[in-house]
RNA sequence: GGGGGGUUUCCCGAGUGGUCAAAGGGGUCAGACUGUAAAUCUGAUGGCAAUGCCUUCGAAGGUUCGAAUCCUUCACUCCCCA
């Protein structure tokens, strides 16, 4: 799954609320562009208030891709984001356009960037099996049981992460191959000269203040009313991946009474906030990145300009 | 006016003579991350010339070899009776 040229395409991503969406219509309108949203959660219908989705008047105007594609109840992952993006790529492609990825979901934009592993899919039940089997075990099962399998992996994960651990025994479970003999994709990654990954980069206070306003407009243009309609439908309850969303997750709470309405506001705000450092910690990592410093007053379109051009003179 | 409780490191909150710079949680800072990733996990978090030293548990005194822990007074605060 590595093969496709992702590289070629365009990437504008930045910590969430720094002002992507617009930036990205901006330049995909110079560029001539289609966008592919790279985003974890707007892939989800009817989660929209919470996860700051583009217009329909902007997605009119621009093409956008991969948002709307899955019900609420329904699992997504990795793997089929990085499927159903090639596939759209490869389309738009054909229609002789380019493509812009805009989103800030780093794990998806790595697997972009660098290919994933050609692994097996999530198989709940033996997950459940092997939690409930780390639970009536001693601290530490997990972690020794994998050493036996897979040296490699269990030196490089941390007893309690079990998650990783889970899906490194699933692996060789499922395909007889430790799962540090599969991965492979992520070791080494291009220059930033090499690739056009633009982060909108804000100083922190500012960034911080417009991740405050927004959470405060999620909520006062219906985000508990959002909440409440996806909730509704008790034949299809909200899947996993999509419960655990900052800003549904904590209103989700709130209807459950777990607290009020001022304190699910700040909590949301926090929570946005600590989502924000730890995408920043993923843009500091990845070598495709180049930093684009914005900050108050913003100006999208000026951005969107200044950046394009960042990249003609730049790459010779 | 009478009786009882409280004041702990950024916050909440344990700690009732030494093993206490002080549990735990939150926050913050930093890091990890390949089919849950807006998730999850990890480390650090009084100061410093730092295998030790200095300052800290409302304030000031006192008891003791030794106090966040005991005593006295003061300040603020909460509850009950009047």
């Amino acid at each position: 799954m590595a093969a496709t040229p992702f590289q070629n395409f365009w990437f504008l991503t930045g910590p969430t609320a720094s002002g992507k969406s617009a930036v990205g219509i901006e330049l995909a309108r110079r560029i001539g562009a289609e966008i592919i949203s790279l985003d974890s959660i707007a892939v989800y219908r009817g989660m929209d208030i919470g996860t700051a989705k583009p217009s329909v008047e902007q997605r009119r105007d621009v093409p956008h891709h991969l948002i709307d594609i899955v019900e609420p109840s329904e699992e997504f992952s990795l793997a089929q984001y990085i499927t159903a993006a090639e596939r759209v790529a490869a389309e738009i492609v054909g229609r002789g356009r380019e493509v812009l990825f805009v989103g800030g979901t780093p794990l998806y934009l790595k697997g972009l960037l660098r290919g994933i592993f050609e692994g097996p899919p999530a198989d709940w039940t033996l997950r459940r099996r092997l939690a409930d089997d780390a639970h009536s075990h001693a601290e530490g099962w997990l972690h020794e049981r994998l050493a036996t399998v897979d040296p490699v992996s269990a030196a490089r994960l941390h007893p309690n992460d079990t998650r990783r651990l889970i899906r490194a025994i699933e692996v060789f479970e499922k395909t007889g191959r430790p799962i540090s003999e599969w991965q492979r994709q992520f070791d080494v990654g291009r220059s930033a000269e090499e690739c056009r990954v633009f982060v909108l980069d804000w100083p922190k206070a500012e960034l911080y203040a417009r991740i405050e306003r927004r959470v405060e407009e999620m909520f006062s243009a219906g985000l508990i009313e959002e909440v409440r309609r996806l909730l509704a439908d008790a034949e299809r309850p909200l899947s996993r991946t999509a419960r655990q969303a900052v800003g549904y997750r904590e209103v989700i709470e709130h209807l459950e009474g777990l607290h009020g309405l001022a304190e699910t506001v700040e909590l949301v705000q926090r929570h946005t906030r600590q989502l924000a450092k730890r995408q920043s910690t993923w843009f500091r990592s990845l070598s495709e990145c180049r930093f684009v410093a914005v900050c108050d007053p913003f100006d999208a379109a000026e951005t969107a300009v200044r950046l394009s051009g960042s990249f003609q003179t730049q790459s010779k």
